[in-house]
DNA sequence: TTCTTTTTGGATAATCATTCTCTAAACATG
DNA sequence: CATGTTTAGAGAATGATTATCCAAAAAGAA
């Protein structure tokens, strides 16, 4: 079983178990977040399921998408008035986000992020509950392609 | 001078830098936003300005919160479609944000962070320009409240 | 199976923070 | 003082997100 097929399951297991309908729409935007490299936003989703579904709508995607949040199923990433959809890795990680191409690319298995949050809760005696770590910059790729420009 | 007299000087100095006029609106919320101790946002600037000033607009608190964002004076901690504004410490820094009393909190000092941002570069060779570190959960004294009640 | 009851999905309408537009006022210059 | 030009700011517009409400689907009784 792949790692998208997984995920899928995953899904589809806590949507029934929450007694929820799962109608030929909600499939299908269950598998779509699961086989979703980036991190699509509700417009991204909602265009790209129009193709094969085109009676559905937006508020069918947010909708959804809040049941799945709630399950801990999708990770949500708030940004300027624009929501982009995590529904691989649900947990909390940063993000890096490339100002030259837009990529929203992963940025988990940084080690250094405990100490972070250690040192925040002992500070501060701040208890952590979630976070949202967004990094700003160029990415990899766009970096090699201005150096070899 | 105290701080806020100094922050309020280098608000005025880039306003006038940039030839904008120095109306009583903007002088207002330059005054207003470097005395703030919390973290505003847009609305609250509005309310707070609008007791001595009647005839101010939201646009107005927009617009000039715009320029000082260009200029590099003020802060802008992006919330889900509600942004708060720092005009005392303009560079990015982490924030903690109570979900018992609301409160923004200022969470420069940690050591670590230095450490985080070199690893990000390292391993996903991503070169940072910005970012914004924002941590949810139960600030100090909501924690002692709940303890000692 | 068929009728009734109840719940839930989803399309449309509404909301609200933020931005755009356009008019009028302020400033500079002759 | 007049004239031209720029900019402030009020109200209209925008766009992502949420609430409402009708219809369709499931469940249960006969």
């Amino acid at each position: 079983m792949t790692d998208s097929e997984i995920r899928y399951q995953s899904l589809l297991h806590k949507l029934q178990q929450r007694g929820c309908r799962l109608t030929s729409h909600r499939l299908a935007l269950a598998r779509l977040l699961s086989i979703s490299e980036g991190h699509p936003n509700a417009s991204q989703l909602y265009e790209t399921l129009r193709t094969q579904f085109p009676t559905i709508s937006l508020a069918t995607i947010y909708k959804t998408l809040t049941l799945l949040k709630e399950e801990g199923e999708v990770l949500e990433i708030d940004l300027h008035s624009d929501s982009h959809y995590d529904g691989n890795k649900p947990y909390p990680h940063p993000h890096l986000i490339c100002s030259r191409c837009g990529a929203i690319l992963d940025g988990d298995s940084v080690r250094s992020l405990t100490a972070l949050n250690q040192e925040i809760e002992q500070t501060y005696g701040f208890h952590i509950s979630r976070y949202q770590l967004v990094f700003y910059g160029v990415c990899q790729s766009c970096l090699q392609a201005e150096r070899s420009a």
